[in-house]
DNA sequence: TAGTGGTCTAGACCACTGG
DNA sequence: CAGTGGTCTAGACCACTAT
């Protein structure tokens, strides 16, 4: 007995969430109709398909209407590495996210969703050190590789920087980027400040990210400082959990 | 109209969701009986629980069997800085979990589960640079805030170090811990690397960390290098993503 | 059109909480 | 004990996918 006097529906799922493991059920396979389920285990439909949103709230199935649902396989995932500000990037001209799109095979892109002045929320004013409330920059961004869209991203600039600049324009007009235009004026990165949490993608976050149920969101606060200590920019990155994660290498100070 | 054409289990979750959010329920407060909810909107119980239950996956609400239904308050994250095993923390003898856990009235306390020695996962031989099976010593603790556990941790170290040393014991023989006894076998901590991930916990992280659904875990692989670049610690955090966080500063190089 | 999941109903009984 | 969530049943109809 895997576990003592568990209800039908989650004697099912743990049964199914065995065959999954053990590869009985290989990653994208599907599983036996909910009907079937039910019909061979002697329990009602809807007791079925409660077992299956359990293993889907897990991450193990993918739920898909009309068609069936599907043991998730795992995803190769983007990671952003702690180096992807590093001047090495500079010539090739590639970011670490294309590359690392490109090793699966991927095409990488992002989009413009919008750029706007805004008063500055407080968590931003916080981490730039400006008042809260005052000007800033706002640019958001969707980051794709192929037809996923994996990040959602939200920059934040303090207006006195960006006010005249590249920043303002849909395409950023300098060869180095976002960055590059800081550079020129004079703010060069010499350090990064970022705090990560997860939880789950509220319902819009959901339908932007097309997730599926039982997938977490990385949630990543960046800040780039210069050698003085000056926050200049702030970027809040929403990843998708399933397809994304992060890596850092660093010195102990 | 909020949305178009929302099933009556959808439509309950998005009034109940803007009550939330609007502070009409306040966190900890508690929601109406489903039964309660169910005579109020005209629909079935079982269409209200399904209701609630898709905030409990949202991470919103929380169900308590006999109690009731629960708005979830924001907990405090502990903060795992990157800075954790700066040397600074050294002579005042307190660990930055502990800072942590103090800071929010807590008591942090870990407890040890298990040392043995094992033949190396694959993974964890990647990591530490052995070849894939070879003996590893395996630590396994449990970190508590008070009466919450948060993070599942678990070290591996090459057998070739570990052996005869203090890190055999439960108790860690050295003023400084763990990483006291690498530095007197001359292994100095000179850089870290860690990967971070999201995902859902598997049943058996849920009930170890007593997790209510709704709550995705953080997954973090911790390398300790030395300056030569030699691996001798290979350190996995299975955190909860209500209660944890991770915060990382450093130069850019 | 057939097959699959999405969802609802109405009623039932169990299991847990708290007085 | 009363109140609450946990779960089940049996049947129904809708919505989506594929042929």
């Amino acid at each position: 007995m895997t576990t003592k006097e568990e209800p039908p529906s989650r004697a099912l799922a743990t049964q199914l969430r065995a065959k999954i493991q053990r590869g009985d059920y290989a990653p994208g396979e599907k599983l036996p109709s909910e009907r079937t389920l039910a019909a061979e285990y002697g329990i009602a439909r809807n007791t079925a398909a409660e077992a299956v949103r359990l293993l889907a709230e897990e991450g193990l199935v993918t739920r898909q209407h009309g068609k069936g649902n599907f043991v998730r396989g795992e995803q190769a995932l983007i990671r952003l590495g702690s180096d992807r500000y590093s001047p090495k990037y500079r010539e090739s001209g590639l970011s670490p996210f294309l590359l690392e799109c490109e090793k699966q095979g991927k095409v990488g892109r992002f989009e413009v969703l919008s750029v706007e002045k805004i008063r500055s929320p407080e968590w931003v004013a916080d981490e730039l050190g400006v008042e809260n409330g005052s000007n800033v920059l706002e640019r958001e961004n969707v980051f794709w590789a192929s037809d996923d869209p994996v990040y959602r991203v939200t920059t934040y600039v303090p207006w006195g920087i960006a006010k005249g600049s590249g920043l303002l324009r849909d395409e950023i007009p300098h060869k180095y980027g976002i960055h590059g235009i800081f550079e020129d004026k004079g703010y060069v990165m010499a350090r990064i400040r970022e705090s990560v949490k997860t939880r789950m993608p509220t319902p819009e976050e959901a339908e932007h990210l097309q997730l599926p149920s039982g997938v977490p969101v990385l949630e990543v606060v960046h800040t780039s400082l210069t050698a003085e200590q000056t926050a200049y920019e702030v970027t809040r990155f929403v990843m998708r959990g399933d397809m994304s994660g992060l890596l850092y290498n660093m010195p102990v100070e």
